[in-house]
DNA sequence: CCGCCTCTTTACAACGATGTAAATCCACGT
DNA sequence: ACGTGGATTTACATCGTTGTAAAGAGGCGG
């Protein structure tokens, strides 16, 4: 059977508790038993229980992540990197995904796991932030990647708004004219998330140089994977004054957008720019490569997993905050075109 | 503070117990009292503390998956499978990156988690079947995507070698005569993983087809990204007699080769047709659309938790078994070329 | 040689839930 | 009215660990 405490405390011939001791770096035990315990706990090849511990304790040394999907690369990196730096601080990450089902949302945030997990950071697509006010009965919480409005919950973003913007505004700067974005969600969820922020940069980067927003270049997505840029794309070639730069609100959008593109024989840049958001790895790869906005991903991921343990040490005894990342535009070849290249 | 079975009993007026067996949904107990319980329950909103719980139990509805990294789409997608299956199950995943290191691996495989987790799903990819044999001690293991030398271990994976067999064979009913494999790797390590099998499967449908392995053609990589893809490309590319066909051993490697040879102004697969392995999402899309092997994702994850969870109730009854799951061949633009299209 | 302080070790209770076995209740047949 | 057997409820111990408080062991100044 499983090995205990006491198996342990049986074979070095002390108690129970001094072994605990030595187990937990206790200063006050004698060199002669510190050794002679050590020599048991290799021997049997003790580990604690953590349930118990956790029991015991009240705290589990396990934290939670919630994301939409680990199938959408931005997340998956996301969590890989969330999983790094939660391992930094000996903390292990138990990964829900919620599919951006307002019910899965919730049910994570509000203690779905019991009392098993010590925190959670939840990456929310349909929950506002009111939803999500927090009672003190509920796991301390940061909340990743969108502002909530006044909401009092940690969290953790890029400034949307103003990388969307970027985003539009080197479209523009390139000398285009008709500027599309492939994003926009019109569902009442939707309405306070990234893809509102998004939207709003990007029109504030069209009225900025003088442009109206066309409503026939922004075309609604039911989601944000390839598939839906894709469609977005070919809806928009088949206007009778098509774009010439399209800002896609993710690389996976953009990404799908690109292979429309190819079908229709267009060229790119120079028929369409295209540039996406998150600099995931695999626009670094795609023909061609995609010009991006680059979020400052491993701090998104440490910095909440700091703000987590913070929050996690003083419980309700500080107000909630908000940590802004830098972000990168990252102009590549679907913007720039090929350079220094044959 | 916390919700305990206790304060519930208080408010019903019965004992902790009988709580406890509505909780269980235990048979005898009077409707009366279940409905009283019930309401109790539910003005305190009661959760479990599942720490206590699998203290008293001995089994947590948690378990372990240790992947190499969830930056590879394979692995996320996997990884997304597999919470998917194990919540079927009522059981919560917590998900491990071992970075292919024989020391992650190892202590994962050994139980990092103290009892916390009731089973492991391990990919492994530095350490041998021998190296993983279980102790009765052990957590209750299943293992992903390697066919273990006789290891007495459960597992669940495709025919690696018949699968990378028909990949190549495919480039060689399209008349190429020049057939690289990128992916190769001599690490003592990966004598025994996936690089050897799919090695095997390569070098078979060769000499099926009469054909001499030229060394030349099988540059040695340091990994399985898209960088390793793209560097071996080049090498390849700069031989006096190129190939004119690569089968790479995933995915990423093959989207990094097609980029080099973008970057070279080949055409594929005019010039130089290209298969991968695993049927990621982003093969679907790339430029030209990426042909591949597809295992079947879906029942590796499905089978895998299938095993672990007979495995947990069975422990050591029974025999290691071995669960194959089909492959398919898939064909697309870097092999076939555009089709119906303008 | 006593008392006190520090170092070291220990016994015991507690964390919250559930299995066991025993207690209590109730209806029914005699 | 009484015994029997099933339904229902309960007290208690227990899972493995650690905090508390107290006991035991030495050492030192007075």
């Amino acid at each position: 059977m499983a090995v205990r405490l006491q198996d342990v405390a049986a074979i070095a011939e002390v108690s129970v508790k001094t072994v605990s001791n030595v187990v937990n770096d206790y200063r006050h035990v004698r060199p002669e038993t510190r050794a002679r315990v050590q020599a048991a706990l290799v021997e049997l090849d003790y580990r604690p229980n953590l349930s118990a511990r956790s029991l015991r304790q009240g705290r589990s040394g396990v934290i939670a992540l919630a994301v939409p999907t680990l199938d959408m690369p931005y997340f998956a990196e996301l969590a890989g990197s969330v999983v790094e730096a939660a391992a930094q601080r000996g903390w292990t990450v138990l990964v829900d995904q919620t599919d951006g089902l307002p019910d899965r949302e919730r049910a994570v945030a509000t203690g779905l796991r019991g009392h098993l997990i010590d925190g959670l950071i939840l990456s929310p697509v349909a929950l506002e932030g009111v939803e999500l006010q927090r009672t003190q009965e509920d796991v301390p919480l940061v909340l990743l990647g969108e502002k909530i409005a006044g909401g009092p919950v940690d969290h953790v973003a890029v400034d949307n708004e103003a990388a969307a913007r970027a985003a539009t505004t080197h479209l523009l700067d390139l000398g285009r004219r008709r500027v599309a974005a492939i994003g926009y969600q019109s569902s009442a969820d939707a309405a306070s998330g990234v893809a509102a922020l998004r939207r709003r940069g990007y029109e504030a980067a069209l009225a900025a140089a003088g442009h109206d927003v066309d409503a026939s270049l922004t075309p609604e997505v039911p989601g944000y994977l390839r598939s839906d840029g894709a469609e977005a794309m070919s809806a928009l070639l088949g206007l009778p004054w098509p774009p010439d730069a399209v800002f896609c609100f993710n690389d996976l959008l953009a990404l799908g957008a690109l292979r429309t593109l190819a079908d229709r024989g267009l060229r790119v840049p120079d028929d369409v720019a295209v540039i996406g958001f998150d600099d995931v790895e695999d626009g670094r790869y795609s023909v061609p490569r995609l010009s991006t906005v680059a979020p400052a991903k491993e701090s998104i991921a440490s910095d909440a997993v700091d703000m987590l343990a913070d929050r996690i040490a003083r419980r309700d005894q500080v107000a909630a905050r908000e940590i802004r990342v830098g972000f990168d535009l990252v102009p590549r070849e679907s913007t720039l075109g090929r350079t220094g290249q044959p």
